[in-house]
DNA sequence: ATGCCATCTGTAGCCGCTACAGACTCAAGC
DNA sequence: GCTTGAGTCTGTAGCGGCTACAGATGGCAT
């Protein structure tokens, strides 16, 4: 009978998610409400994988209602791949897009800052890139 | 005295940006408030000028409080230039750190999705990556 | 009993818009 | 003159994804 009733506070630092974010997956529905020990909230080691899963999915950028869709899928088990794939492969041209959204900015931005280290141009090169 | 009294619909147009942004924009300071004819927002040419230098800025990613800067800047003419290369230059360091961001997300969701679709593993790769 | 930390609920704020609702103005057409 | 339609007005609320309080409890050690 490994209990182990974690804690809020002890979740948040297995997972690394902030204790108000836990707390705000809980009221959004991402994560469900744990049983109560007392007036505190009472996870399981499970509340740990499935918090790290959101965490993970987070970090690669899926929204929230992708992660919800995910945990769905995850339950699922393999059955559901090509789904999980399919939203993956969205996200992913999604994340591209932005890449070379940024790129775009980057390009520009870099030359002006060039431009104005150079020094040679009459007034300043960035505002001229803006102005015109 | 060309004085063309553009009105927002217009000012819209030929600068892309919404309407609704247009008085955005003005609620919170960042343009001026124009005169009116009548209860009508009227505007001039230079606002044409000053909003499309907006746009064109937040198309390279500043935040408004930059935006906000940016023209005060702009309005001090060349002087300013080494403080607007200073911005830049620290907008431009923002921007590569997100760009590597995603790319780390690419990489990731690229792995993962060509794993699928090699369809080797056993169990879904990005549930796997997921849950690892 | 006292202090102190953790947790609780509820609410408001952040950014940069966007989307209404409901009132008004104005020019053109009949 | 009267209607219709497009444009504009103000004000407020919502989005996503948190984050930051305030103020009330809880539980444990001294």
């Amino acid at each position: 009978m490994t209990h182990h009733a974690i804690q809020i506070g002890e979740l948040s630092r297995r997972t690394g998610c902030n204790i108000e974010t836990i707390r705000y997956y809980e009221r959004i529905g991402l994560i469900s409400a744990p049983p109560r020990r007392g007036r505190y909230r009472s996870y399981g080691v499970q509340d740990v994988g499935r918090l790290s899963f959101v965490r993970r999915a987070r970090e690669l950028g899926f929204k929230l209602d992708e992660v919800r869709a995910l945990l769905n899928l995850a339950a699922d088990g393999q059955a559901a791949c090509a789904e999980v794939r399919d939203l993956a492969a969205a996200h992913l041209d999604d994340v591209r897009s932005r890449i070379a959204d940024l790129q775009r900015m980057e390009q520009v931005l870099a030359a002006s800052v060039k431009a104005c280290d150079m020094g040679r141009d009459p007034g300043c090169p960035l505002i001229q890139t803006l102005s015109a």
